[in-house]
DNA sequence: TTTAAAAACTGATATTTATCATAGTCTTGC
DNA sequence: GCAAGACTATGATAAATATCAGTTTTTAAA
């Protein structure tokens, strides 16, 4: 990106606070702009005909929301709700549409971006329809290690509430709870209230590849 | 795209026969280039660790395939294995990524149509973690209806393996089959041999929304 | 055409997951 | 500090799905 349109995007942006479990946009609406996560995480998740929440994606620091429906022109086809205080960005559509147009670069930038997060989706899918419930609660344990790290108590940086984690993986939130527990019993993971540590890492890695 | 820009492109191209069955770029391959389906469909599929495989999406007529891996450079996440006889043509990738360098409209079209991916993969992910085996089968066939048709006798054009259906919903092979002989039974569909027709479109797109 | 292999099917059973009911435990605002 | 509401937890049970074992049907090659 040139310095004159580093600057025009820079300038037309507006900070904005959220607090946890309020909500940036809705599946359906119109997205006027796109919002860059500052700090903080969103949910991002679509509402499924039996009135389950699904969520599809955590977005965090640096990360972009909303730019598929923009790029697409069409409304959102997931909400963004705060899972935690945030602090984010807006950039109007028309600053990205006509950085688009002018630049080619940021255009070939965003497609590679793009293409990662297909490749991301994808194995969500793999994920999702073949491994077990089981599976996939591990697996979200680790990735919350790995991607928002643990706190000074050796907890979970990230606590989402339970039924979060059963909207994660795509089960009813009885389901997790109990999952949990066996894995606290096991010795797998250790809690506190609503947060979660981890205990053994190597366990809960080999149960996602299966024994 | 400018006129010397498709020559070009259009000179690159070299067509190919594939048979059904066949592959033509397997999980874990480097392409050299990309495929656009002239005729015939493709499954494109990932290996789960516990050796099953998934089927991710279907690549028809204008389709094409492995363009993800070359604009994210990296080897290819899925397979991609012919369900019918096909015809392909390949353009390398040096020819894409220069026509990505040169041309901005392609660039940005490539963009559009990737942000569209993105949606349906967003969409499947919450199909398959939130809608049961039954309704997901059912759906599957009303995606067939629409994508591929219908022969003169009434029958779904793609005809699919039993275990390819199994592989699109991600369930068991077995119990694939036990629900398309309930959908049988009750009149939402008629089967010969491996072939499968949709009798009742109304009560299957009924029981994909829940009733 | 015959025949061997592959695919489709069915039953019995085990396992996984959802649902409903209820009780305990944290928050949080007053 | 405390009451109300939200969240977490657990048991009992039902429903959905997988697995294993076998039979029948279809397909395709010799």
């Amino acid at each position: 990106m040139s310095k004159e349109e580093l600057k025009k995007v820079s300038d037309s942006k507006t900070t904005k606070t959220v607090k946890k479990g309020e909500s940036l946009f809705e599946e359906g609406d119109k997205l006027n702009g796109v919002y860059c996560v500052r700090n903080g995480v969103s949910k991002m998740s679509k509402l499924s005909p039996n009135g389950k929440d699904q969520i599809v994606k955590l977005a965090t620091k640096g990360e972009v929301m909303g730019q598929r429906s923009v790029i697409a022109e069409e409304h959102a086809n997931l909400s963004a709700v705060a899972v935690s205080d945030m602090e984010v960005c807006f950039i109007p559509k028309e600053s990205i549409t006509s950085t688009l147009q002018k630049n080619p670069n940021f255009t070939l930038e965003v497609l590679r971006h793009m293409a990662n997060e297909l490749r991301e989706a994808d194995d969500v899918i793999v994920n999702m329809s073949q491994k077990t419930v089981k599976q996939r609660i591990a697996e979200a344990f680790l990735y919350l290690k790995n991607n928002f790290g643990e706190d000074a108590d050796g907890f979970l940086a990230l606590t989402l509430s339970r039924e979060d984690i059963a909207n994660v993986v795509g089960t009813a939130t009885e389901s997790a709870i109990r999952i949990i527990s066996e894995f606290k019993k096991n010795g797998f993971i250790h809690t506190s209230g609503k947060r979660i540590g981890i205990k053994d890492e190597r366990k809960l890695r080999d149960l996602v590849e299966g024994f």
